[in-house]
DNA sequence: GTCTATAGAGAGATAGAC
DNA sequence: GTCTATCTCTCTATAGAC
């Protein structure tokens, strides 16, 4: 999986019904859910308003459709690293990498993932923690531990400390708060990260 | 400073407009700023909607007094902790040990600092990261560094560490993902945050 | 399937009495 | 300072032509 061209989340979609979903993403990741209408993204992907209520249930229904899409592919992401690595440690590194990448080619995407508050606009969707890639990555740690790969700790304080890190570094760099490339400073972060959970 | 009773945030002003800030936070926490109207917040506080336009600009003026507020009670909270402890290690450890205890007496004044994505109805406040509080906790690691009480790194990437998995947690347990105290598993997490640090 | 025009509802903000 | 009544506008969603 390629994660370099925006079309390439949609690309299995017709491609007016894709514009409809990027134009979506860029509008409530930039403007924000609630002051995007329906007629600003039509207007900018150049699809009638009608042509969206015919594809989509309503606008929550946009929302939810990149939501799936969205977590669909970051499921296949874990997908790969699994059959790729078998050790706890080589696993949740290559997840911390493939979201700071993420995080650099895509930003929208991740904003929408990891910051859109989705319970505000999906409330039948869980929180975005709850989610099953979240709840994988979570279990790859808990596995570490009883590996003995970890030092022995509470499995959830573990998780925390594993991602924490990483995650908190994609919010600010999303944010602007960080202005260099998160995948320069992987390693400085897993290396100190990690030997506070080395047994 | 005592940080128990929901009024203490707001003791400072009139009663009635303590009582729409409060019912502000509750609603704007539990439904989210654009499902609330000005209207939900009048009935529920028992205050009318030409109090509430006099005493503040408008909606966006009373998300901006709670951000102004909390965030204020943050940097109190911050000097009470430079003023009692002098270490690098103290002083994080101590913060995390506050926002925890924050989380568990004020959760919604902590979904509000951390979670509300202000970007949304506040256009013109910066991100939560720049926020003066939450720089002023990176800058105490950035001196742990110079300090040599933390190994040399980048100092983002260690103050990422310091806070990542703390802040993580406290997402977390304002989602429901976490259903036990965070104050019992303060411990656990510094101990294994800090031995990835210490020199 | 796709489009335009429009209905219908709700919300933010204000005017003006007290 | 405080209240109620209302104005005005925007947005979602649909109806109906093609």
């Amino acid at each position: 999986m390629t994660l370099s061209e925006p079309s390439c989340f949609f690309s299995a979609l017709p491609p007016r019904q894709a514009k409809t979903l990027e134009t979506s993403l860029h509008l409530f990741t930039t403007r924000g859910f609630f002051k995007t209408s329906v007629h600003d993204i039509s207007n900018l992907a150049e699809v009638s308003v009608g042509f969206i209520y015919h594809h989509f249930k309503d606008k929550e229904g946009i929302a939810q459709a990149l939501y799936n899409i969205l977590l669909q592919r970051m499921n296949e992401l874990i997908d790969d690293i699994e059959a790729q690595y078998s050790t706890c440690k080589e696993r949740c590194y290559a997840i911390i990498q493939a979201l700071f990448k993420l995080t650099e080619q895509e930003p929208e995407a991740m904003q929408f993932i990891i910051h859109a508050r989705h319970k505000e606009f999906l409330p039948n969707e869980k929180s975005i923690c709850s989610a099953s890639a979240f709840v994988r990555m979570r279990a790859l740690v808990f596995q570490g531990i009883e590996n003995k790969e970890i030092r022995p700790m509470d499995p959830l304080v573990a998780a925390m400390i594993v991602y924490g890190g990483a995650i908190r570094m994609i919010c600010l760099r999303l944010d602007g708060v960080i202005e260099t490339s998160l995948e320069t400073l992987a390693d400085d972060l897993w290396l100190n990260t990690w030997s506070g959970l080395d047994p």
